[in-house]
DNA sequence: TTGAAAGCGTTACCAG
DNA sequence: CTGGTAACGCTTTCAA
């Protein structure tokens, strides 16, 4: 006597039980072909009955697909990773894929690890959200599973690739920084092996340029993407006296991290220094005061990302537009004589 | 003429390019059991010239563990729940297992759907990371697939489930409170509906209680455990004119939003007005002031649940230790006369 | 319409 | 030690 809470019937047992071939549930169950009337009802009871659900497994070995993607993101606990996700999600979730979600921590050995694992547990596209993967390395996966790829600009048989002008970006925002009357700005750069954080500091550096303004450069401090790496950065622009005016954060976490720094010292945003940001983090908009930012539309990305691979995977034909960079003009940045 | 660039070769391609039997090269490939020097020898030149990798899926099917386990989280961008993830896949890595991440959005419905997908999926386990799946739901669920929910005091075969005392964690709160001087304080309430919400709330009745407050209702107000909640909820009590020298918000999010709120009236926090949260999220130690909360230890917990986990799928035996909820003193409450 | 049977890529049992 | 071979649960020809 079988107890079938648990153990979950399989399609011989329902076939059986109905007195049909399994080839018959089996087509009733994928509307492959026609089924009479009769037999349709029956194994509907049995069924329900049986409370028969298919085994995935079984089917993805069978079809040779899993209807997953994989998704290579750097980290779980970035806001910013995890609107794209959100993004991507949406816009596979219909089409009945599910997302196997990995981190690489910028760390190109870890990277490589987890898309071997992601192809070996056979998804049947990889995302990967930027990340330290050499181009090569990223068109070598491409060989054995479709790609794309948010950060890189790569095309291919079964790849695609796109990028946000970081650049771009940038100078949107010492532009704005200069329009306000700013001229003193500085700069706090991300990971000097940042592609994003590099593309940043050029365009920090080019708009100055444009604007006859002569970088200093004891006015370009380090940082890291993180928050400490923002309030230390501001720390030594403090210790070592400089005069600014306006801080221009290469990503949104420097700058908060820059705004307590500022806190600590008793100097008040905007109305001392002004701020700037970059990425548009979700908790931007309830700093004090709200940040003024560069807005990445990840979420977008996300839904651009899904669709590419829908596309690929022969899900989709609709043209994938790519969103672009725009500034959010909060309170932190204040304009001057 | 093969390439074998993508399509990935089998183990019955290896066995004959190998000149011996398919269970040889799996017992190889397992360590099931001894393989003459030689034989292994070609074995394993044979599998890297032919770039070998196990199918994971037949090994699946065939063994009946997929070596993932599934994730009901609510939300993919919610540093509360990101914590908690990442502790899961810190805790189940080293076994070899995945995560299948699911959201349910604190949607019964939605939620059980996702449960359902992961189960049909023929992930070994589920973590259920809070919802509104009801306790019965959980546990039937539990028949079919080891489950560990964390947010619920549940216990079965097949199922466990823990909770941090939410209750004792805002009594914590409160109590901090009111020995920096504070007697009429503000509370920003979370969704009605949601169990920890209504713990934090008890927990400042009584703890009010306990001090000979008579707690005012119009200093309870209503909130989503969103920012936009706690600004809206602050504005509410301005602009009704209460008086208060404290509020305490019933998460970290809700807590930023009132103090936007405040800053907007410019009302200075601590110095008019102080302000305690709940959660602890990464971010409010960067907040302006750094956020004084109750501290969920939501990474320990994930470790926790994936210890369980493993310990139900016959991993690991060591005892798991259920985290405590802590009070975090930073910097926005005042002392006061 | 329907059924029989051949796989999908593994593992493991049974002989040798 | 090693090889045959029967599963695992499904889909899909090929015939009827």
């Amino acid at each position: 006597m079988k107890n079938d809470d648990s153990s979950t019937a399989t399609l011989y047992e329902v076939a059986s039980a109905a007195g049909v071939s399994p080839a018959t549930v089996s087509r009733f169950l994928n509307g492959t072909a026609k089924v009479s009337d009769d037999k349709r009802k029956t194994i509907e009871r049995v069924i329900d009955e049986l409370n028969y659900k298919p085994n995935r497994l079984a089917q993805s070995l069978k079809m040779g697909s899993t209807r997953t993607i994989g998704v290579l993101t750097q980290s779980l606990e970035s806001g910013y990773f995890s609107q794209a996700m959100i993004g991507i999600e949406d816009a596979v979730k219909q089409a009945g894929y599910a997302l196997l979600i990995m981190s690489g921590h910028w760390h190109a050995d870890e990277e490589a690890e987890r898309v071997e694992l992601l192809i070996g547990r056979r998804v049947d596209g990889v995302a990967i959200l930027s990340g330290k993967l050499s181009d090569g390395q990223i068109q070598g996966y491409s060989q054995r599973v479709p790609i794309v790829a948010f950060g890189r600009k790569l095309e291919g048989e079964r790849l695609m690739g796109f990028c946000l002008d970081n650049y771009r970006g940038a100078c949107d925002a010492v532009d704005h920084l200069v329009e306000q009357g700013h001229r003193r700005i500085a700069f706090i750069m991300g990971p000097e092996d940042h592609e994003d954080a590099q593309a940043r500091l050029a365009g920090y550096r080019d708009t100055l340029a444009r604007h006859k303004i002569t970088p200093d450069p004891a006015l370009i401090v380090p940082g890291d993407f993180q928050e400490s790496g923002g309030l230390l950065a501001v720390n030594q622009l403090l210790a070592t006296n400089q005069r600014f005016t306006a801080i221009f954060a290469s990503n949104d976490l420097s700058a908060y991290g820059a705004r307590l720094a500022l806190y600590r010292s008793n100097i008040r945003v905007p109305d001392d220094i002004s701020i700037i940001g970059f990425d548009d983090l979700h908790s931007s908009m309830y700093t004090t005061p709200p940040l003024t930012t560069v807005r990445q539309p990840l979420y977008e990305v996300g839904k651009g990302i899904g669709r590419m691979m829908l596309a690929m995977l022969g899900q989709k034909q609709a043209e994938v537009e790519i969103p672009q960079l725009g500034l959010m003009v909060r309170e932190s940045v204040r304009r001057i004589a």
